[in-house]
DNA sequence: AGTGCCATGTAAGGAGTTACATGATTCG
DNA sequence: CGAATCATGTAACTCCTTACATGGCACT
């Protein structure tokens, strides 16, 4: 989904052609973010095809342009307008792997825990070390430098609530299957449920 | 990812199949991140076709249960060792977009974290609500629902400090491409080049 | 002449989505 | 009887990744 929408961003600078679309990419996130050169095609071909940009000619070197439609404008300006919702983020690998640590027989909590609170700090840290670094870098790549850490501190506070959690509360007794799995039991809470 | 090995560790509970599955994993997480069935039934099947499950024989009601193999167990348990890494997780819309934002002609920044603001806000707020609500609700489910918590909040902060940032230091002046653009400038932070 | 970068693509596969199809059972 | 739920699956598509193929051009 944001490729789509970020090829369509950096075209409303003006024509590009593929190659040059992901240097700019690349470069608004600081080089941290790379992006794959095929998929930039393939996403282009979409792109065309819903004619949200067009195709210039191709030049002497041998360079094929695109130019971003008045249709794409409207979908670029659709995507700024409109806020990322809970149901447009995938789901987080972390969270899920804690959530079942504590249900799967012989996981030792605490050491999951730990190593990824060590593996997380040692990412702020090099943040941090890079912030310091580059701090007259580009606006953009600065911004996706500060998100980064701005996850990476929740994620570490999370972590430590998670283990005085687990250490308080303990571990619920690992049950098997029921035979008969009864009708759940809770309602899907309807902010979850919206645009599906 | 996190689909294969989520389906490993509650197989590591007992044998179970598909329908279980993934109620079983709706369930961990509050039923507020749905699991697709047609997806449960094509993991299984890459799963049993790499022999990190088995199939069961099918039982006289029509379900085909699945066990988890010594090598599945192995897989797992490299997966709770291992901790979720800078280059496992997707790239973030909500970063992307305010990071094309502040160079794409003709969007008010400002506006766009607004609204953005306004969305998250609501959702923690949902959130919370439901904490209150569910207190003594499994413990996995409260971790997601914590992890969501922690993510909602850093969002708003990082939305407000980057609110603040724009403001002071006001946007760069768009610029169309270099029509020769030249080698990346700056080198890619060795952390994140890593497991690649 | 060879290495490396520029620039275009294709192939194959994993992961995820929506949608559809099919049968059995259960419940009002 | 009909509707809902249980339970299994397939099809088509997007998105994303790794890997490969091809050709031009620049630099040593």
């Amino acid at each position: 989904m944001s490729v789509k929408h970020s090829l369509l961003a950096l075209l409303e600078r003006g024509p590009a052609y593929g190659y040059q679309l992901r240097a700019a990419f690349e470069s608004a996130t600081g080089n941290t973010w790379p992006l794959n050169i095929g998929q930039v095609y393939t996403t282009l071909n979409r792109l065309e095809r819903d004619q949200l940009v067009e195709a210039l000619p191709e030049n002497d070197s041998g360079q094929r342009p695109y130019r971003i439609t008045e249709s794409g404008r409207r979908q670029l300006a659709g995507w700024f307008a409109s806020p990322v919702q809970a149901a447009d983020r995938p789901r987080d690998e972390l969270t899920i792997k804690l959530a079942l640590a504590v249900t799967t027989p012989g996981v030792n909590v605490a050491d999951v825990i730990q190593r990824q609170r060590t593996a997380t700090l040692r990412l702020l840290q090099e943040y941090t070390r890079l912030k310091a670094a580059e701090d007259n870098a580009e606006l953009a790549w600065r911004l996706v430098l500060e998100s980064m850490i701005f996850r990476a501190e929740a994620e570490v506070r999370w972590l430590d609530h998670t283990e005085a959690v687990v250490a308080r509360t303990g571990l619920p007794a690992p049950r098997a299957y029921d035979p008969e799995p009864g009708p759940a039991d809770r309602p899907e809470p309807e902010i979850l449920r919206e645009n599906r």
